[in-house]
DNA sequence: TACCGGGTTGGAGTTACTCCAAGTCAACAG
DNA sequence: CTGTTGACTTGGAGTAACTCCAACCCGGTA
């Protein structure tokens, strides 16, 4: 697959992907022999759970290590686990915070409501 | 209320609220004998839903259009209000995109739970 | 009088992109 | 064969929203 086939099956941008690959987020891209990037379904499925680590506030710090892991092989399966599992509880935090700045948003409102 | 206790009390850091009032997003800061910031209650609970806004995910652009509708006076009560509801809107989008990323979080987990 | 703990400014550095200019290359039209 | 189009390449500049820092001022205590 080329770059901008990537993009759209990812949702992240063509510079974005770049931009990853660049700082170390992508294990192994290859080349065709025009010298542009050719991506293999793996790297898809990579990029992908990239951009919804991304989206849901994972660092490239962390996105980083993750990659590093991945690429030493089996071994390091827990501890990319691991990050995941921690990961699915930073969402529950977001989500509770949330919940409190709709709390706030309603109480504004109605604020705006009553002396009107 | 001096900067350092507003930080204490709204959320935001010291930096960010010179940041902030430097940026144009709080309507009204009085400066002391000495020079240094004076904050009402008024400005507290001001940055107190900028906090909130911000940590939600409203960029610094709509953040300056609130505080200017503000400053205007009430007959900007509608449109304040209005902007406050679409915010509402975006939690709940923001949401639904944390629902996606826990499903494919779990996804990958058990993945990682199968073949070990 | 010397220092300490606050505050002040302006400016540099950081993260995670995003955009752009200049260049290459393959494919197709005339 | 030549010219144009479109998609890619790189390096580098620009952006948002902070964050940190140096250098300074000022009031109060030992």
């Amino acid at each position: 697959m080329r770059i901008s086939d990537v993009a759209a099956a990812c949702g992240l941008s063509a510079d974005t992907i770049r931009y990853y690959e660049k700082s170390g987020l992508i294990p192994t891209v290859g080349r065709g022999a025009d010298g542009h990037r050719r991506f293999s379904k793996e790297n898809v499925d990579w990029l992908t759970l990239l951009y919804w680590l991304r989206e849901t506030g994972m660092s490239m710090v962390q996105m980083r290590r993750f990659c590093s892991l991945a690429q030493e092989g089996d071994k390091t399966k827990p501890e990319r686990r691991r990050i995941l599992v921690d990961h699915a509880a930073e969402l529950d935090r977001r989500r509770a915070q949330l919940d409190r700045c709709e709390a706030v948003l309603q109480v504004k409102i109605r604020s705006y409501d009553k002396r009107q």
